[in-house]
DNA sequence: TGACCGATGAAT
DNA sequence: TTCATCGGTCAT
């Protein structure tokens, strides 16, 4: 349902990354500044799972500057920006020092889509939000959202009203160059969304 | 400091 | 299916 505030907790966010990723489907991402309200449907997601990942940023319990954010207990904000052009937005789940995160693959655009069509410079419903740098792009996502609690009053998630979908498990999206878990199971999309990205 | 890259998108 | 693209990342 559009304009609840009511938000999900810390400890929804600190669940493992798989769990979190599936539990999202149906769920809405709002964001409010000074220019309103935008809001969108959680279609699509993706979890990377860790140390044990080698599609992760977390691989190995590698830690760099980029990736430090995902040591943090879940709640937090992970973006990152992909083939020097597309903001990535992730958000950290798990306890503390166990580096998981979801990706936030697609939404169904549901208020504000004015404002979305001019951060995108398009008109195209359909290709609003349907990807990653798309609906990041949409909602003015950039890497000032990085560490940024998803509980706040600013942008936070809200928890979807029913459930009445069914969710597809499929390999995750361009991680060929993964040896190991390339083909795991990570990618949940609410099936027949009409916003999935086609991938 | 700079070679290298990529959890994409858009055009074809 | 192909490829443009480029800021950031990280090893040096």
């Amino acid at each position: 349902m559009s304009g609840s505030n009511k938000k999900r907790k810390r400890s929804f966010f600190q669940q493992p990354a798989a769990w979190v990723a599936e539990n999202l489907l149906g769920d809405y991402l709002v964001l409010k500044n000074g220019r309103g309200r935008l809001e969108g449907k959680i279609v699509e997601t993706e979890a990377y799972v860790g140390v044990n990942d080698d599609a992760s940023h977390s691989f190995g319990g590698k830690i760099t500057p980029r990736n430090r954010i995902m040591y943090q207990a879940g709640g937090v904000i992970y973006i990152y920006l992909i083939y020097g052009r597309y903001w990535c937005f992730n958000i950290v789940t798990s306890p503390r020092h166990e580096p998981q995160a979801v990706f936030i693959r697609s939404l169904e655009p549901i208020e504000g889509l004015d404002v979305m069509k001019r951060n995108r410079r398009t008109n195209n419903l359909q290709q609003l939000t349907n990807g990653p740098g798309r609906w990041a792009q949409s909602f003015g996502i950039d890497k000032t959202f990085l560490g940024r609690n998803i509980t706040g009053d600013a942008i936070f998630i809200s928890p979807g009203a029913s459930r009445n979908f069914s969710v597809v498990k499929t390999k995750r999206v361009g991680v060929a160059y993964a040896q190991r878990s390339q083909n795991w199971p990570l990618r949940f999309y609410i099936a027949g969304n009409p916003f999935v990205s086609k991938a």
